[in-house]
DNA sequence: CGGACAAGCTGA
DNA sequence: CAGCTTGTCCGG
């Protein structure tokens, strides 16, 4: 055996910060590393430079007097740079790299503060919080994982006290900007309590952390809870490969440290109700939250320009105070046809629709080819729009209504605001507007046949976020208009409704039924070497092989472990290849 | 990842 | 065969 592991370290294996290599290194500590007191410091997840070949690079030490291989002299390290992950989050971090098939050092990256930390500061007082007179949240934070459906309008705020009464918390929010204000608020009352990653060291010295997505690796000393807000939400998953999500970190992580997690959403995935105990909060609630909804049928309305603006509609917006329309697509138009010989306006390249992304030019939705505004039939240069997009919608709009209408996209700047009463845009506006008391999603249809993986998931998370502005505005009739030619589609019936509970069965049975996540896995194969991976993949006959589809292939496995075992040692061909375990999006 | 080194290609 | 490109291997 080696060293004894409560002395100073003689020497550590090491986990270099090069993605592309997946190998351990071992190296000594330097003699007067004991003397100086640097010694003693390293434990595993502390942060080093290693002399590699020639180059000089960061690692994580991943073990203490390792078992060397026998004939290899140890370099030294050549610098301890900082504290690092704590021994659980290394380990998570491990567990994750597995689970999403990436390199550890990815994952150790996030795990990691982001500027280097000498010392951990000394623990500092925090305030005692008392678990909240609130027989639901007390029940969630016993023990275990459980998953809470509040409505869009619930109160989140006690089960944020309800996880800092248990001890030190890790509590979970989408964004940065709420992150900020939970943080404050806790500072406020006194709690000892930090942001992720700013203040990475309030975790390490016995604090409670507060961040988004990568918080799912933050190290907080004798963790007591955690906390995950708006479970639902897409900002939780990694979009680039490892496609880890927090999630699925935080259940692996309450399992491993046996101490209560918290999911709460008012759509919950089918992801977390596979893991956790449910607990629904007040079904009378939920309705008068979902009420805010209403359905509208625009063919209703024959003198309805084009379908999109049909009189109540346009009533609606002109009494609100601050209306909103939400229309998810970008340009001027999606769809045209030739306004002369009324044939569809087609890439002369793929045969893809062309869409008119400017006045003046008309581009391919499927390969991107360009071309000016001209008909490859007839010449023509007249164009009729079929599916308009944002920008001619606003022109449409600020004709309707007489006056300026505010066009937000991803792209424009929060400059442009407050110059108008109206704000019509795709879904970012939802993002960029603090309040409205009305939010009218002008197709939602193209939600509803979308025919993407989570379709439904991503309309139901606007609609959320649609509930949430028109209640922040303090009016109690401000509601949300969803146009929509299927009043009788599933999806309008439980919006109509405020079924959730229903609708979250379906959702699920649905995923059961053609076994995606979590009752089956998914990895999507892309890049040059896809095609040869891919085949490799099929040649096992242990895998469902679909594709290939935007030069991606779609590999579909009942065990996650047989899938990330086989991708390992299955011989990968030479070029680019992308591997994304149960994303989001493909 | 990036350097080292080996094998392959080209030109006179 | 020098001089260059392309490929494979390996680092403690």
């Amino acid at each position: 055996m080696g060293h004894p592991k409560n002395l100073a370290p003689l020497s550590v294996r090491v986990i270099p910060d090069l993605p592309a290599v997946s190998k351990e290194f071992d190296y000594s500590v330097p003699p007067d590393w004991a003397e100086n007191g640097l010694a003693s410091r390293i434990r595993v997840g502390s942060m080093v430079r290693i002399q590699l070949g020639n180059r000089s690079i960061g690692a994580w030490v991943s073990e203490i007097n390792p078992e060397s291989v026998a004939g290899i002299t140890l370099q030294p390290l050549k610098k301890l740079s900082s504290e690092g992950p704590s021994v659980q989050v290394v380990s998570l971090a491990r567990w994750a790299a597995k689970r999403w098939h990436g390199p550890v050092s990815r994952l150790l990256k996030t795990s990691s503060p982001r500027r280097m930390i000498k010392a951990i500061p000394p623990e500092r007082i925090t305030k005692v919080i008392d678990m909240p007179k609130n027989q639901k949240v007390e029940s969630a934070f016993i023990s275990g994982t459980t998953v809470v459906r509040l409505p869009p309008n619930g109160d989140r705020w006690p089960y944020i006290l309800g996880a800092v009464s248990k001890g030190n918390a890790l509590i979970l929010l989408p964004s940065v900007a709420e992150t900020n204000i939970v943080t404050s608020r806790l500072k406020r009352l006194g709690v000892y309590v930090g942001a992720y990653n700013t203040d990475w060291s309030v975790g390490l010295s016995g604090g409670t952390i507060v961040g988004s997505r990568s918080a799912a690796f933050a190290s907080v000393k004798d963790l007591a809870a955690i906390l995950m807000i708006d479970e639902h939400d897409e900002s939780f998953q990694e979009e680039s490969a490892p496609t880890w999500n927090a999630r699925d970190v935080l259940v692996e992580r309450a399992q491993r440290e046996e101490i209560p997690a918290v999911f709460i959403s008012p759509i919950p995935t089918p992801e977390i109700c596979h893991h956790a105990r449910m607990v629904n909060v007040g079904r009378e609630d939920e309705k008068q939250a979902w009420s805010k909804v209403r359905v509208v049928d625009p063919r209703e309305d024959e003198l309805s320009v084009r379908g999109l603006w049909p009189r109540v509609t346009v009533d609606a917006l002109k009494n609100a105070e601050r209306p909103v329309v939400v229309l998810n697509r970008t340009g001027r138009s999606r769809l045209l046809a030739c306004g002369e010989c009324t044939e569809l306006v087609i890439c002369t390249h793929c045969g893809g629709a062309m869409a008119q992304p400017t006045k003046n030019s008309l581009e391919c939705t499927r390969c991107g080819e360009s071309r000016p505004v001209l008909c490859s039939f007839c010449l023509s240069t007249k164009m009729k729009n079929l599916r308009l997009g944002v920008a001619r919608a606003v022109e449409e709009l600020e004709a309707l209504l007489n006056e300026p209408v505010t066009e937000v996209t991803k792209a424009s700047s929060s400059l442009d605001f407050l110059t108008s009463r109206v704000y019509l845009g795709t879904e970012a506006v939802l993002h960029r507007i603090d309040w409205s008391d009305l939010v009218v999603f002008a197709d939602f249809d193209q939600e509803i046949l979308a025919k993407r993986y989570r379709g439904e998931e991503q309309a139901m998370a606007q609609l959320v976020r649609a509930i949430r502005l028109v209640n922040a505005s303090g009016i109690d009739d401000g509601n949300v208009i969803v146009q929509t030619r299927q009043p009788k589609h599933d999806l309008v019936n439980v919006i109509a409704n405020g079924n959730i509970e229903d609708w979250s069965h379906k959702v699920t049975r649905r995923r059961e039924l053609i076994k995606y996540p979590p009752f089956g896995h998914l990895a999507v194969i892309s890049g040059v070497a896809a095609e040869e991976f891919a085949e490799n993949l099929k040649g096992l006959n242990e895998f469902e092989v679909l594709g290939p589809n935007k030069g991606s292939w779609l590999v579909k496995a009942t065990d996650l472990e047989a899938l990330t075992d086989s991708l390992s040692k299955i011989s990968r061909p030479k070029g680019r290849l992308g591997i994304a375990i149960d994303p989001v999006r493909f």
